[in-house]
DNA sequence: TATGGATGCAAGTAATCACTTGCACTCATC
DNA sequence: GATGAGTGCAAGTGATTACTTGCATCCATA
């Protein structure tokens, strides 16, 4: 909205992300990241100047196209929580598979990068998991969830349960086990891990 | 036991591991792990043909490892679950946390190199998850834990809701919390999610 | 029509990479 | 004391890297 729109720019900006989700910050060379923008190398130098300037842009285009992205959907938890567990974990399952190559080479260069990392979490996650834990404290207030739970971690638990059950399933080696039964077996657990103990 | 212990073959693969950990497997040179390990670059190359070589060789070194070390620990899940799992939690946040950068270049590299984060998955954490499972069981059979829940899942939905907690805690930008306190909210989630429900 | 900005192309820079070669040294064992 | 395996040292290989320079070309706008 902002912005004209360069497309030249925007082209390798999005070539950039896949190179850099395919061969590593590292192994992703600016050739490479030209081809497949197809766009002449010196070009990728004249727009960003060197291949960090071409890095921040990617994770501020990464961190917008996140936003736009996770707009509408999700009314009130107020109805059945195990059901809008469900609708929320099956999206952010699906979203962490797509872009499962770029996560594991943010993750690989956490410590190299950290202000990339951080940039990620602080503001791509941030605004989701501000709404998740809204949800689940109007559903304590709805009376569907257990006092005595710290939200704010229980809403980090729950969705570092589905990032890292997301590396291990997509590592190239199962257990016997679909994703999508992996997926209920944690809403099942986490939903019954917050309802309120029925008078002993 | 087995080896006669060479002594120069060790200091190379242990001063790998940290470089690797440290600068990532393509960022990591050949240079700057013969420097770590105080050896001449050549005898680097002498002793395991090529940097690939070498990588083999870490990994193997690091399932063994683990391997010595997960040994001990543990007795019968029989008497309190949440005592047991939070001991079990404590120990494997704590192992997570110490080898962070190393198992964060492995999953950055995973999509790269899948024989080895294969590996890594099936020799190193498939002893430990067994054993966590069959203690499931067991509390199972003593009435600790409902029906109709898949333990294999659950132990996975477990192990990566402390595998992504902690890639979360470590990435340096914390929301507030302790890994203590994430940790303890784990286990009581956890815990109460797979308590029998009590007749409604 | 003229100007200026964005792009392509060809060529080149200095640095770094994984890896090699040849030679000298040590040291345990025969 | 001779042998041979393991190591260090110096030097060098060709390939690849990020990044630069100079010049031609397009094209929108003044």
């Amino acid at each position: 909205m902002s912005e004209p729109a360069n497309t030249t720019r925007e082209r390798i900006i999005e070539a950039a992300m896949r190179v850099f989700a395919r061969d590593g910050l590292q192994g992703a060379t600016t050739r490479a990241i030209a081809q497949e923008a197809e766009v002449n190398e010196v070009t990728l130098f004249r727009q960003f100047q060197n291949k960090e300037g071409l890095l921040a842009a990617v994770m501020t285009h990464a961190v917008q196209a996140n936003h736009s992205e996770s707009m509408g959907d999700e009314a009130e938890w107020t109805g059945n929580l195990k059901k809008n567990l469900r609708r929320f974990a099956d999206n952010l399952y699906a979203s962490l598979v797509r872009d499962e190559a770029f996560l594991r080479t943010m993750i690989g260069e956490g410590k190299r990068h950290p202000e990339h990392s951080k940039k990620l979490i602080m503001d791509a996650v941030k605004p989701v998991r501000e709404r998740f834990i809204a949800n689940l404290e109007a559903a304590r207030k709805a009376g569907l969830v257990r006092k005595g739970i710290d939200l704010g971690i229980a809403a980090d638990a729950f969705t570092a349960m589905l990032f890292g059950g997301m590396l291990r399933n997509t590592a190239g080696c199962s257990w016997g086990y679909e994703p999508a039964d992996y997926v209920a077996i944690c809403v099942d657990v986490f939903a019954a891990g917050l309802a309120p103990v029925p008078r002993a």
